[in-house]
DNA sequence: CGACCTTTTGAACGTATTCAACCGATGTGG
DNA sequence: CCACATCGGTTGAATACGTTCAAAAGGTCG
């Protein structure tokens, strides 16, 4: 809880990094939720907070009087909610260089919970002096807005995800996502290790943990994916685009 | 398609009204989606270009340009995306002192298509304009923020219908959340027109519109509502909003 | 009035869930 | 370091829920 370690780390400033979302072209399967990226380490203008989250550690819980959002510097988080009546969903996974933490800008109070899926880093950006430099600076109130407005769009791909997807075609778009998003941080796009489990996966897919375990077999039986516990590989990444896409359209 | 009618509407600004989201006490089966609130008639410190649209007809379509976001003046809006495989799915419906077209900020497109339920009037609010203004005024520029910040908080609501209600609460969250809306505009909280088709709204809640349409004679069957085609009078209140605490936790 | 669209309802079906058992991996303490 | 406890994951069988296909009635609009 305690700001854990205070190092300073240059942060040149958000940067919504076109090479993340290839709306323009092909945006199937994108899933569209991509993450808000950060242009974490270039030419430092301002040197934010960094915070050290253990496993497990929550950086927020819902209610929690809003004044920062995050960046993460390493590692992996999960921000979920939890409805009146108990109801428990993930609302996204964020890994280097994307933001959360946003949710909290509206009412004033966070309204999930923001907890690291493995021993992490974020840099911590106060809301408020945010707000002063977007004051000051009009590139920089435009990089704030197209920040905020592409949480927006991330949200519409993750209801068009639920709302109009079977199981196999959001776990399919789940990974083609997490692909992506790995590739732009220069990682292998077939072979990552998740940070999160089987039941963290289902809930933000709208779907139980024995469901998304039948569909790693599934998928491994396909010749689509190979799994090893956590770590995946994807073996055909064309035939989980033609999941997404298959289903969609007459063949 | 022309700006139909051009005549100047005194808006006063942004204004997010809390009475709208009392997400501070019990938010159970407000489904958050409420919609962002404008104050249309107030004192007028600018004007802004209205426009009227007919029922069916389009303000923006996915992929325009983006330049402007819109508050309803009068009527009922939805808007609705379509990903790359074809599958189509309603992001949101709106209604009087509601604004849409923000998911264009991102990327400098709309990615939905917006279009009028019925003949409507819509007030355009120039973003470029909005920016200048929040440029010079911090507190319209936190007023802008937080009407970003709830649009992402209102996705956030809509993903947790669609991930973790089965349909019942789907839509007795539906019917609560209009509700709501319908109340803070001075109508009446349990008597209201439908301006959407079943289909729309099983779009909207990621169902069939068979599966809306049974739900409605369940509901009527269960005397929690009266429907005459697109007229419904909610008759117990408590009674949808038991429907959804009901399956969350154990009774 | 007639064509079309929306809605309702039934019956069969398919998909995801539930309940349950089991296995493997991980981590802790003796 | 091993034994044990726990947690995460897999798989099976029965079930429930929502969908699909189909038919028909009711509304709406030209």
């Amino acid at each position: 809880m305690a700001a854990g370690g205070s190092r300073r780390a240059s942060v040149s400033f958000i940067h919504a990094d076109r090479a993340i979302d290839p709306r323009g072209g092909e945006h199937i399967g994108s899933e569209s939720p991509v993450g808000l990226l950060v242009d974490l380490d270039a030419f430092g203008s301002m040197s934010f907070a960094r915070r050290r989250v253990k496993r497990g550690e929550a950086v927020y819980h819902a209610g929690d009087r809003f004044s920062a959002i995050y960046a993460v510097s390493s590692g992996f988080f999960k921000v979920g909610n939890v409805d009146a009546a108990g109801r428990e969903q993930v609302m996204g996974f964020f890994m280097r260089a994307e933001l959360f933490g946003l949710d909290g800008i509206g009412a004033g109070r966070y309204d999930g919970t923001a907890a690291a899926l493995e021993d992490s880093e974020i840099v911590v950006l106060p809301f408020a002096l945010m707000e002063a430099m977007a004051q000051e600076d009009a590139a920089m109130q435009r990089q704030l807005h197209a920040l905020l407005a592409r949480e927006i769009a991330r949200g519409h791909g993750v209801m068009m995800l639920l709302g109009s997807m079977r199981a196999e075609e959001r776990l399919a778009a789940f990974f083609l996502n997490l692909s992506r998003r790995f590739v732009c941080r220069g990682y292998s796009p077939s072979e990552f290790h998740l940070r999160m489990t089987r039941q963290e996966i289902g809930s933000y897919l709208g779907l139980k943990l024995e469901t998304v375990s039948r569909l790693f077999s599934l998928f491994r039986e396909k010749g689509l994916i190979e799994v090893r516990q956590k770590h995946v590989s994807i073996v055909d990444i064309a035939g989980l685009e033609g999941v997404l896409r298959d289903h969609g359209r007459e063949a």
